[in-house]
DNA sequence: TTAATTTGCCTAAACCCTTTCGGCAACTGC
DNA sequence: GCAGTTGCCGAAAGGGTTTAGGCAAATTAA
């Protein structure tokens, strides 16, 4: 019988797509191997279990977006470099919901140090070269640009604010502008209330 | 032989325990049937299947949780009351992972209409009256605190942040800062870059 | 070109979780 | 004590995971 051609990044590649198309807790060996119509032990040469297509997954997740955002962030500044890097991940999110789910998957530290999540907060890095902030920080306003970016995606992506007003697009653009201007004037250390 | 009492509120309680200590998605009819030393098949006269008991748990960590914010937020405003909040939510979180991350659960409507996920949005609409901020602002205002403080729990939960200096409780706290300055000072709509 | 080796895919089987069905034992009310 | 209801159980079917062992196709060598 004539060969299904598989490999490890095959199967990454379309567990990427099954993920976009049924969700990243649906992607099973079992499914991926009736995509391409291939007994399900036959994919055990090319990934190692079931986690480690999960994780394999991921990590594309992660090289995409990182892809992504240092394109978009190239020749941008300021407010501009704030909005486009948000912008990269939630346009990937509504594009790609399994591959982004897939991207918050808890990695395991060595894994995690190998992937591109420090490209990521490196990117984020960059933005905040435009803004006024020295080292420690730098490190926290690097944590509340995840937290919201990643929080509002969430959030968004599994129907968290409901189909109310006023619309999620007019919150996005005023959430980027509340983040420009807390960045503009980041509160000094003891603030009193 | 003798029966083992069980209802569908004891085996939501057990089940919210086992989301604890094992974590949510390892919350299975199966397991909680041997933590009751009981046949599998007779948790489904008291749950309809695996999807209700999880949505059970979803509902009971809403509830929970609404009642500690509810009861945190007496007495207090502005800033007071935003860091009551969040940290109602932070520790509950740190507290109950199993029962945080089943609170995240996808419901469907009818079902979230008749969670306790409306008094989450009151009880955050509620500090926003400490600050100056009129109608369509404010719902802004809610969707940004859910995102920052929910993004940040959930990184922080499955250690996005790593181990790396500062430490996550002093970013906190200049998160804190930063959004009741944000709140003081909301930038109005047509904000010039 | 054929022989030896490697590689890839398959069948089979064990194990776990889900869910339904039918039965029997234990409570309930009378 | 008896009927009726309720609660728990055994069995079975269906699906996902993973391993072991085997045969065939590709690859390399002779």
């Amino acid at each position: 019988m004539a060969r299904a051609g598989l490999t490890a990044e095959l199967l990454t590649r379309a567990g990427a797509e099954l993920a976009d198309e049924v969700g990243f807790d649906q992607v099973t060996v079992s499914a991926l191997a009736r995509r391409f119509d291939v007994a399900v032990a036959s994919l055990y040469s090319h990934v190692r279990n079931s986690q480690d297509l999960r994780t394999r997954i991921a990590l594309l997740a992660l090289d995409e977006m990182a892809a992504l955002a240092a394109d978009a962030l190239a020749g941008r500044a300021g407010r501009d470099a704030l909005t486009a890097l948000a912008n990269v991940y939630r346009d990937y999110a509504r594009e790609h919901p399994g591959r982004y789910t897939a991207a918050r998957l808890r990695l395991d530290p060595a894994t995690a140090a190998a992937s591109a999540g420090g490209r990521h907060a490196q990117l984020t890095r960059a933005i905040l070269r435009g803004y006024d902030l020295t080292e420690p920080d730098q490190t926290h306003a690097v944590r509340l640009l995840g937290s919201v970016i990643h929080g509002y995606i969430s959030l968004e992506l599994d129907g968290g604010f409901g189909h109310s007003a006023p619309d999620t697009a007019e919150t996005w653009a005023r959430i980027m502008d509340a983040l420009d201007a807390l960045l503009c004037n980041w509160p000094t250390p003891p603030s009193a209330a």
